[in-house]
DNA sequence: TATGTAACCATTTTT
DNA sequence: TGGTTACATA
């Protein structure tokens, strides 16, 4: 058996062998946290506590996995249940799908998905949706949820316009989502904490299974998710909560900062331990995130201390444009890994935003730096694979009227707006889902002839393939989708190169589906619906890479990395505009720039330009008051060309011809001076065998003579951009296009 | 009904 | 800047 606890330090001692009662971990970053739930998860199971009375709650799918290793590194071959809230909901939900008078197969819907639905409601309530945009009446609709709030009761939270509204629309929208078997986000903590909180039978029973309960980034939950949590601790209290207030960063997902703060309250016999000890970083990086954080009045003062040895100062870096930000970083974390200093998987670019790492990916590209964006849904958000995808939920759920509107037409089979405009009514006028609709045409005199036919076949199509799911891996089924839909005919005998791009994107899919699969062989299609739906940025990361790490700040959250580097830290953006006026969120901004500054173990930048690019249009930046908030120990550089007093800047400030600030804070300003960038540095690179180079002229079969404007991607799925002289831009797979080089490109001063 | 073009618009962070 | 939508046209 292990020894549990002998290299911990006396108050992680006290977290992991406290055994029965409410139990608060204020933990610091970089404190050893993760380490002490396994380790506390582990001598629960060594007291002699069933696998199956533990149910651990982590932030992320990832987390999860982890933590799940680490246990079982301790104890191998345990049950516990180690998951995120919305998984633990998620499986409630199917588990007691009977009891709650729910259908199992229910589709969870992303937030693309989300969004159409509440489209649909908002013009069923009869606004029209340019001043309710889904986008804002769906983040209302979270919040309610989120709050536990029904219809009802969230009109009765303010008597304003918009309230009014989006109360009526969130009504309807949510008979819509019931109606179509789906499930949002927010309904899988919704749905199991009304339960819990309606059926006392079903609480005392999940109760007495959970006996012990431990949630992790405990500051970052909802009100939703701390009933979940209070209702599976009133016969066996035994809950143990992790977190760190600072860390709070998901005040707009509706996590309540005060369920870590009041938690004492709730539980007053709580033992409260504290672990202030970092083992992270070096004092340099401490000295400034502390310094930062200690800015925020709402919170409880707090000393981050550490052993480490002293270390580099951290440097703010000051650039003159995006451009030479995102080059100089890639050249400097290049000349560091050639100088042998770290390895390109020590080394991290965090963003606020991720509209900012396109200047960075192409930046990478070019300087031949192995990178990853971080950014884990984007591959099945492709429009290809969100309809492959559609078609198998529409297989599992044929109530899934989301699903069918988007596939139902795709590839085109003749079925139009009108067709479906009168499809929908009818099926709304006898309370039949889209696809039962499709039994009645014959009552539907509006639709006729080439569309009866046509939506006939559709129907037939559906039928077979329904009939293949429960028989054949999601792989097969797959393949079966995109042959017998015509999917994959549309694109294979597509003019357009990227459609050639689309299917080897499907391609991937299936593959995605068959490594799902692989892993364990009872996995249906619907486990790999879910899995996609749920997964979250972080989750598909790669940490083993030997790459560069480009994410946002939320998802750096309970990361570290030898090497980090925060970019365009500005007002406006960090913080961002939007949080400039209100104390609250502009506390929650210096937050997340803590969270970033405490990721850091050895070296820490700071960077900012003078002029960012931003929707297209170039602005003057100024500094982030952030940098102004740390010690002055902190050591600044300037990197422009002209050491700070930069002539093409002055000109660009001469230039300003309008000093407002767009009807909003000052934050960036505008600027109406040339477009072009005044300072680009090119240099020379060949990041991969196939010889291709941004700037490189070149020639193709059918569109002749062009410029190779970017390239992305590696191996298959590289690809290469090129702007023609005639035709515009388009883009290739390298792989496969046929190019002759015509010229190399002219080789220019790298200054 | 499908497709192409032009205006338009919105921009944080994510399970 | 780029993605979406509305409208006109085939």
């Amino acid at each position: 058996m292990h020894d549990l606890t002998s290299d911990l330090t006396w108050s992680q001692q006290e977290a992991v062998t406290h055994f029965e009662g409410p139990l608060l971990i204020l933990a610091a970053a970089g404190s050893g946290k993760t380490r002490v739930i396994t380790r506390r998860v582990a001598w629960l199971l060594q007291q002699g506590v069933r696998p199956s009375n533990i149910l651990a709650i982590t932030f992320t799918n990832k987390a999860a996995k982890e933590m799940k290793n680490r246990v079982e590194a301790l104890v191998p071959g345990n049950k516990v249940w180690i998951s995120t809230f919305h998984s633990l909901g998620v499986r409630l939900l199917r588990e007691y799908a009977h009891r709650l008078e729910l259908d199992r197969n229910f589709t969870i819907y992303d937030m693309e998905d989300r969004n159409r639905l509440i489209k649909q409601a908002i013009e069923a309530a009869g606004f029209d949706n340019v001043k309710f945009t889904p986008d804002r009446i769906g983040a209302a609709i979270s919040k309610a949820k989120n709050q536990l709030l029904t219809p009802e009761r969230y009109a009765g939270t303010s008597a304003d316009f918009f309230t009014q509204t989006a109360a009526k629309i969130y009504a309807i929208y949510q008979k819509k989502l019931r109606d179509a078997n789906g499930m949002d986000f927010d309904d899988l903590l919704y749905l199991p904490a009304m339960a819990l909180r309606l059926l006392p039978d079903l609480r005392s029973e999940l109760d007495a299974r959970f006996k012990f309960v431990l949630i992790d980034e405990y500051q970052d939950t909802n009100a939703a998710q701390y009933e979940i949590a209070k209702k599976l601790s009133i016969d066996h209290r035994n809950l143990c909560v992790v977190g760190d207030p600072d860390q709070s960063i998901y005040k707009w997902r509706g996590s309540d900062i005060r369920n870590i703060l009041d938690f004492e309250r709730d539980f007053p016999d709580a033992k409260v331990i504290t672990l202030d000890k970092n083992y992270r970083s070096t004092p340099a990086i401490l000295r400034a995130a502390s310094a930062l954080i200690e800015h925020n009045t709402q919170r409880k003062k707090k000393a981050l201390l550490t052993d480490n040895p002293e270390g580099e100062p951290v440097r703010v870096l000051t650039f003159d444009t995006g451009l030479d930000e995102a080059e100089m970083v890639a050249k400097r974390i290049k000349e560091a890994v050639l100088a042998g200093r770290h390895t390109y998987r020590d080394v991290a670019v965090f963003v606020r935003m991720n509209a900012l790492t396109r200047t960075l990916e192409s930046a990478f590209v070019k300087h031949g730096v192995p990178f990853q964006i971080v950014k884990g849904l984007a591959f099945f958000e492709r429009k290809e694979n969100k309809d492959i995808l559609a078609y198998l939920r529409l297989l599992v759920n044929p109530q899934d009227n989301i699903s069918f509107l988007r596939v139902v037409n795709e590839p085109t089979r003749g079925i139009g707006k009108v067709t479906l405009d009168h499809l929908q009514n009818y099926a709304e006028q006898h309370e039949l889902s889209l696809n039962q609709a499709l039994d009645y045409l014959h009552r539907i005199p509006a639709i006729k002839g080439k569309a009866v036919a046509a939506l006939k076949d559709f129907q037939k199509l559906i039928h077979d393939l329904r009939a293949l799911t429960d028989e054949m891996p999601p792989e097969e089924l797959i393949r079966e989708v995109l042959d017998r839909s015509g999917y994959r005919e549309m694109l294979k005998s597509s003019a357009d190169d990227e459609d050639q791009d689309r299917l080897a994107n499907i391609e991937e899919l299936i593959t995605a589906a068959s490594q799902f699969t692989s892993e364990d062989g009872t996995r249906t299609v619907r486990d790999f619906l879910e899995q996609i739906t749920l997964a979250g940025d972080i989750d598909n990361w790669d940490e083993q890479q030997q790459c560069v790490s480009i994410m946002t700040l939320h998802a750096s959250k309970g990361l570290e990395f030898p090497v980090v580097y925060i970019i365009a830290m500005e007002q406006g953006i960090l913080p961002g505009e939007r949080s400039l006026h209100r104390d609250e969120d502009l506390e929650e901004e210096r937050r997340v720039a803590f969270v970033g500054l405490t990721r850091a173990m050895k070296e820490l930048y700071l960077c900012n330009s003078r002029l960012r690019d931003f929707r297209g249009q170039t602005l003057y930046a100024i500094p982030s008051m952030f940098i102004q908030e740390l010690p002055p120990e902190v050591q600044t550089i300037d990197l422009g060309s002209h050491g700070g007093r930069n002539p093409t800047i002055d000109a660009y400030r001469v230039g300003v011809t309008e000093p407002s600030f767009d009807g909003s804070a000052g934050n960036h300003r505008s600027i109406s001076a040339p477009k072009t960038s005044p300072a680009t540095h090119q240099v020379s690179t060949s990041t991969e065998p196939d010889g291709y180079e941004v700037g490189q002229i070149v020639q193709h079969p059918q569109y002749g003579i062009g410029t190779v404007t970017s390239l992305s991607g590696h191996g298959a799925l590289r690809k290469i951009k090129i702007r023609f002289a005639v035709g515009g831009e388009k883009t290739f797979i390298a792989s496969k296009v046929q190019l002759k080089v015509v010229k190399k490109r002219n080789s220019s001063d790298a200054s």
